[in-house]
DNA sequence: TATGAATGAGTTTTCATTCAT
DNA sequence: GATGAATGAAAACTCATTCAT
């Protein structure tokens, strides 16, 4: 049984995984016991099978749920170049961090269960298919570069957006002022565009 | 007792430090046995623990000894700025193929294991110091750009480099060509600085 | 709460029933889930608790109507012996075949459930002592020999039958045509009671 | 890890299968739990599973074991017919007297385990294929009747014999003087087999 | 009556670590 | 030093039964 099929029955899933959240988000994935979810819900043990078969599955659900929000904050297009890019990395760095004690557990179990490994995969690729597809208009038009592959650039650009921030808000990598992480990260992107600044 | 007194004990402590690289890059940290490791070195149960207190001590000597191959391999100074940087990525490039395994299983166990992400921490730092001091000198001797602070964009660098290959090489985040990658990690490299190329 | 008062709770009750028979035959009882037979009758899983007590309670309700089947097929007196025991012999048969996936799971819970033994032992006691009845009633009228215990051979003859059918029909013992054992059954019963052929 | 390497593991192993038999008689298969087997043999309870993967491995074991007792009890040929019969039947019936428990486990377990079934049946055939070779050599020099398939009497009267020997042994099923079932059941043997008296 | 959610005791199994030989 | 047995604290998961609606 998974879908309740009642009020009742949603409300009670719900609260497992906004205790779930909680819990994964302070002690990780794998020092998390199905207790402290069920206790953290304030609902009786067997009721989290009731509704998830294994601890990956309520997971697996709540990091559904944040790619989804990582996704839907992305700034719509409409800017300069040189604008939008600036929009577009806040918006992600303002997701991230929202989001930062999620995707420190994101990363952990993307480094043992394969499965979701490949759900981030995906993830990542859309992520990166809509920045390779502006990059593609901007060669076009001539604002840009022309010289190198789009796609790789595209990689490239992000995970030195995402690995930044990961070590930043995620362990805490000290290292001075962090606007001017942001700003840094901005303008190294624009120029490995070769946009004019 | 950890450290062998006799010959025949460095022997020992060797063929299990052997049997547990390779186990751990069959299997990953977390479903590793300790009887995987022993059988692996052909050696009995017991031996483990003459020599290691903990699973997680195997794995900090391994991973030192990593941290250490991968830093001696890093050129030395001496040639032009870009191609100073290709160099330096296409060496850390070989030395993440070669250890591509064991960099997986760094990835999982610094996502759980507060202490070992400490000394990650540590050795990341030293590397990207080494780059920021030779951007200051670039920036000193008015080769490069020099309102960017050096610090922070060897951070970001560092990440971008680092973390394309851990998608390329542990994920096998597929991406075309591959070749196309590195030169492209070059050049966003030598843009980014500002140097002309 | 158990006896239905309405025509409406008559009609869930029995499909109840029929799921379990189904159910029980398919998993055996074991393995059987209350879901199971809920989900196969068509019935909230509540509903069953609303009929049953326990799951021994459906079985042992199932198990009286397969009795009373067994029994109620047991052939009138009237032929001559050998006749007679022929058609006893192959009236159970029968019956067993049609019955034979829930003997199966009579064996098994009468293996663990002392209470259910019992009440198998009742209702095997009512068919030996039916064919004892016969015996003593051939032998008074010397048309058997009257050296051996009526109750006695009974108890044997019974217990030939019905295990060689247990293990032909429910555990599948292949052995040859199947014609043949019961023709066998025919004769070893006839010639141990000395009856001439 | 299965087979002990020392001969204080081999200890050990022997006194989780005493153990383990004696609760199994006890308790029954079912009723039985990891803990009371090893309680009862005055071991750590993950001793159990060095030596054993599941509670049914134990009992196959112990199984196994019991099969071979009851098998090399079977006397040797030699005497005339009736009381080779007569012999073979006591034989059968000590051995089932003193492993009656177990008897009623191996019952028990075979009601719901498709292998060890599969087990039970191979160690029967074994049985009765012994029994259907006398029958032929009988037949052959004119001692019984020949008109009978041999395999499916020795089927059938191996039916007999093991079920009456159950119901009595195990069920405790009542049935008066019990010397006489076991002459019975020579006395039926015989006269089925068409032995002259 | 019917429905489906809630409950939690009970069991197996795992495995790092400690010991005895 | 080397060997392999002994230990027992966890933890996940099951599922009959009870409740609330």
């Amino acid at each position: 049984m998974t879908e309740p099929l009642t009020e009742r029955g949603a409300r009670t899933r719900e609260r497992i995984l906004d205790g779930a959240r909680e819990v994964f988000e302070e002690q990780g994935f794998l020092d998390t016991r199905i207790t402290h979810i069920t206790r953290r819900a304030r609902v009786a043990y067997g009721s989290f099978y009731t509704y998830f078969p294994t601890k990956e599955s309520v997971f697996f659900e709540l990091a559904d749920r944040l790619f989804e929000d990582m996704h839907t904050h992305e700034p719509a297009a409409g800017a300069a170049p040189a604008e939008r890019i600036r929009r577009a990395n806040r918006a992600y760095y303002e997701a991230y961090r929202r989001n930062a004690r999620m995707m420190a557990i994101v990363e952990q179990v993307a480094s043992f269960n394969e499965e979701f490994a490949e759900r981030r995969r995906k993830h990542r690729a859309l992520h990166v298919e809509r920045s390779a597809r502006a990059f593609r208009g901007w060669q076009r038009d001539g604002i840009i570069d022309a010289s190198l592959d789009p796609e790789t650039v595209a990689r490239a650009l992000a995970a030195m957006i995402e690995h930044s921030l990961y070590l930043w808000l995620v362990h805490d990598d000290p290292g001075g002022d962090n606007e001017v992480l942001l700003d840094t990260l901005d303008a190294l992107t624009a120029r490995a565009l070769g946009l004019p600044s």
